[in-house]
DNA sequence: TATGAATGAGTCTTCATTCAT
DNA sequence: GATGAATGAAGACTCATTCAT
């Protein structure tokens, strides 16, 4: 409760900045938000860059984290690997519900921000694709999943897949986005990975399904 | 030729803003773009929100063209829906491909500008994606997609997929993107589609060339 | 009378920066003696460097125009010498009076400006005392004035008269300055060219006066 | 060794302030400068002017003690005379090399510091002139001097002399300024004094040396 | 239609100064 | 004696917008 002025900066530096944007956001609203003077801002950080740097890599490690779990050393059935893909994704969304600032202030200055920030920015988000990248080509080596298609392209795809829907489950209003914002973080990343490794036509199972029906 | 000073300010104002963001344009970098003066700006519109409406009234119709063709009249094989998709991704790619300016700027504005504008981009969006899904809803109800998942998910999960990648093939720098941005349309397209419909697993008969190899 | 934004601006900005030294000016003070708004110094001037540059460019070609004027080109007697200095040093002097607040401010930025204005100022001087310098060495070259001293030095000597006469002359207040405040621009070139020549002893002929006295 | 804060703060005080000037230089420069904190500056003095009032009163008096031993008591040569203003200004200038900070401050206030200091520097110079002022009226008392010239005006004369070639000897750029620099205390005390006695024309004895050659 | 001078509110940033420890 | 966190007033500069011509 008592805490720091810096912590109250850093956290309001969050909110403000994820919800009015990078240049949007003034040093005055941080500063408000915070409950300190326009002078403190300048006692712990150079300028809005500074502050900015600092809640990246506070989140930065934390995505890492979350998906270098996902690493598979050994071969499996299918459905394991599914499954574990599913609980992957799942602590995936949970990280990000629980650091929604930090995440949406992420995206936002990949698009919106001063050259150093968007760069550094992008850098985050190039790490954890990197990890799925990795996790991608230990699955093939592991003859999980089939080779022919390139995995920088299949990388991409699941990275698109997942950010996009993040920023939909957590960041879109909802009277414009139907159900998907009620979801839970594992009934999103069922779905997800459904998708990711069946496409829409589903899985065998689930075709089979079909054609029963 | 001889264009008019509207014509050039629309035009200098898209490529600013795609470039440096809704709110990191000035109106003094869109006239100086347009070579008119400060005043003549105010002429034509009543401020940026004026122009920004502008161009994107412009781009909407366009895009919409696109992806309504791809609504499915009659019942097909399986590969022949799985080309029809590819020949829709390819033009859609191809159309943005052409308008990478205000494509950049619509997405844009989705995350950083001013409420109004910001609601107008993702209007755009929206109704591309209630296109997809009406495109499925379609191939559904002719049975040539499994129904047990949610459509609006699966819109949502294509959307992500289409956007995500469009951003990736048009906007990254090419050395963060590996091979990405080198590929035609079509191959995009044929990567997305496939990913659309099989997953990482692939189709079957991916799945059967690599079980006979 | 109905004098332009920028003349004011100018006017403004030297009375200000000779009364109150180039940093302790503040745009603010500059704008209000001129009676214009804070935005229409950005018009004209990019910052205070920028204005003074602008006074600075000004005054020193009216300063060498004096100068210049006193370069001799052929023999003479040396009380026509005498002479032809005191009126070059007259008319520098009533040039400096007509121009006190370019010159204050120029005196005032050579010790406190920021770099380049400083090194402007210096340029500005450097030029006065090569004019100077010509004069002094094309006098030798004449055989009016021996030549075994430097004639660095001796124009570095002859500018430090004349710099601190005319600061004296002109910015002192009257109580601390006895009266040389008070002398004509005549008068105190006579003082100054006196010394300049003969130094404390004086002329011959007034050593004559001296001894008969 | 182990300098007090107060004694390093001085000092701090001094260099910054020679170098920067007195509004230019920021209590946080000097603390720096010293390896204080901010709030021991505080704890010393009351603020800058305060420091600077310190720094001045250690200085006038060394300054006085040089300019008041060249008072004359007794009738002597004209040889004798200008010899000892060469002694007179030589220990001048061997003074001022070995305070240049303390100088290069004093000068710099007279022009730019707040009112208060600004006047106390001015003090400090003057007393200088009024001492220079009482030697050249003993000369003349002596006979020594003619004294048809305002003794006042000789003094200041005297002043500018004196004070532009020491400004000119220790602080200007030596690319810019030829070879004053590289004089030794005493070569430019003989330059000076010849000025300031036998003025351009040089005294007598190198006038003859000249019509001789 | 078109110009560009003029405005002034809004921000960032600096820095002397205070004060609890 | 000494620290350094905290303050807030002051000043430079930006930029959307207006308006007379």
């Amino acid at each position: 409760m008592a805490s720091t002025s810096n912590e109250r900066l850093i956290e309001s530096a969050a909110t403000c900045m994820a919800r009015d944007g990078y240049y949007q956001t003034k040093i005055s609203d941080i500063v408000k938000g915070a409950g300190v003077s326009q002078g403190t801002f300048y006692w712990y950080y150079k300028n809005k860059e500074d502050v900015v740097k600092a809640i990246f890599s506070e989140v930065e490690q934390g995505l890492l984290d979350v998906v270098k779990i996902g690493y598979r050393q050994t071969m499996g059935t299918r459905e394991s690997m599914v499954a574990s893909s599913v609980g992957l994704i799942a602590s995936y969304l949970r990280y990000v519900r629980e650091h929604r600032d930090a995440i949406r202030l992420l995206t936002r200055c990949r698009q919106d921000a001063d050259p150093v920030v968007k760069e550094l920015a992008n850098k985050v988000v190039r790490h954890v694709e990197d990890a799925f990248f990795h996790n991608i080509q230990r699955a093939k080596a592991l003859g999980m999943i089939p080779e022919q298609r390139s995995t920088d392209v299949q990388a991409a795809l699941l990275m698109s897949l997942v950010d996009g829907m993040t920023y939909r489950w957590l960041f879109t209003e909802v009277d414009n986005d139907k159900d998907i914002g009620q979801l839970s973080p594992e009934a999103l990343a069922e779905e997800i990975v459904s998708y990711e490794f069946f496409g829409m036509l589903g899985a065998p199972e689930e075709k089979r399904q079909m054609g029963e029906t």
